[in-house]
RNA sequence: GGUAUCAUAGCUCAGUCGGUAGAGCAAAGGACUGAAAAUCCUUGUGUCGCUGGUUCGAUUCCAGCUGAUACCA
């Protein structure tokens, strides 16, 4: 099997879409995003998408690629992007694959298990459920439904519990009876590299590139997204904290100050998903002359 | 210059009628199989401004010093 997937990832502002861009030149191939908010075309500086210039440099995939109108789940990513990395290995050896959400990497790498699709309206349904009765409702049904992972889920995050339900009604048979951990087979040969920094040095890339952006006018693109804040692609970092500054519930400076905080945070959790994955090699990414030691490491 | 008040965690502050202290925020650690830049969980880190005095024992009471704030000159 000659077919490799070459995996750049680690936490936001280490410098994965530059790397990623210098292989995908070296290998004269293609790269594709495993960002979960970089595939919306209505949102560019708060995600911190690839420039036009680094975009005409290298053919990108899942950038620009879906609206924020549209639902695209981290399940639909796997199979969307499954069926692109197989016409695409038809042409190339190695393609790049870069990107901080954890979930999409795992997405593609070893897949999910074979959960039904949802119906349509179930998950609205519960999150009225669970706003009108509180989490101590679901709860109880989920014990009901699935004692096994009412067991072993977080019975306080919303977010899990709701999903296990909504298989559940969609389906009629339990959660875990399809949560089986299997891990898929995938034709092509992965390789994962973790860029990193010391923690005070990524933080203050993290705050620099929030004000960068603020140059680049975020403050006037989430301006342009307020019609559609409630959309789950604007529940995200750099976005929220503008909305409640438009809402006059605090000033700019502060606003800007949380975005540097949530963004800190985020790049905290990223670390702490990637740290449970041992295949990752990690480098060191202020390191001169990195592409090379990737190279080197690689052949 | 005088008077008063204050000085405790990274920040804002509480508290100890004398037995070496605790909240919020920040921060750190963690979970996470279709919301994942989302969502959720855990954790107190301390020369109690400095130097003396009283006391078995002082962060607490007393004195001096230093600094901050307010008012008076």
């Amino acid at each position: 099997m000659n077919n490799q997937l070459l995996v750049i990832t680690g936490p936001t502002a280490s410098g994965k879409t530059a790397t990623a861009i210098e292989l995908a030149k070296h290998y004269k191939t293609v790269i594709v995003s495993a960002d979960s908010r970089q595939f919306y075309r209505e949102m560019s500086i708060g995600t911190a998408k690839p420039t036009d210039e680094e975009l005409a440099a290298v053919k990108h995939y899942f950038i620009n690629s879906h609206s924020i109108t549209e639902s695209f789940t981290a399940g639909d990513y796997e199979k969307e992007c499954l069926g692109l990395l197989n016409d695409l290995f038809k042409i190339h050896d190695v393609i790049v694959l870069v990107g901080g959400s954890g979930l999409f990497i795992k997405a593609v790498c070893e897949g999910f298990d074979n959960f039904p699709d949802a119906k349509p309206g179930a998950r609205e349904k519960l999150n009225q459920e669970f706003n009108e009765k509180g989490i101590g409702h679901l709860q109880e049904k989920l014990k009901i439904a699935d004692p096994e992972y009412y067991e072993q889920v977080d019975l306080n995050n919303p977010q899990r519990v709701i999903r296990a339900l909504e298989v559940f009604e969609t389906s009629g048979k339990p959660f875990s009876s399809y949560r089986k951990s299997n891990l898929n087979k995938r034709p092509f040969r992965i390789i994962k590299l973790g860029l990193n920094l010391p923690r005070a040095a990524l933080y203050q890339r993290i705050n620099r590139r929030v004000d960068d952006m603020v140059k680049q006018g975020l403050v006037e693109e989430a301006r342009s997204l307020l019609p559609y804040r409630h959309l789950n692609a604007l529940n995200t970092v750099g976005f929220s904290e503008l909305f409640d500054y438009f809402d006059g519930k605090t000033d700019l400076p502060t606003a800007i100050g949380l975005i540097k905080q949530n963004t800190r945070r985020f790049a905290k959790r990223q670390l702490t998903w990637f740290g449970k994955d041992k295949e990752i090699i990690w480098l060191d990414a202020d390191k001169k002359n990195l592409v090379e030691d990737v190279l080197l490491l690689i052949n």
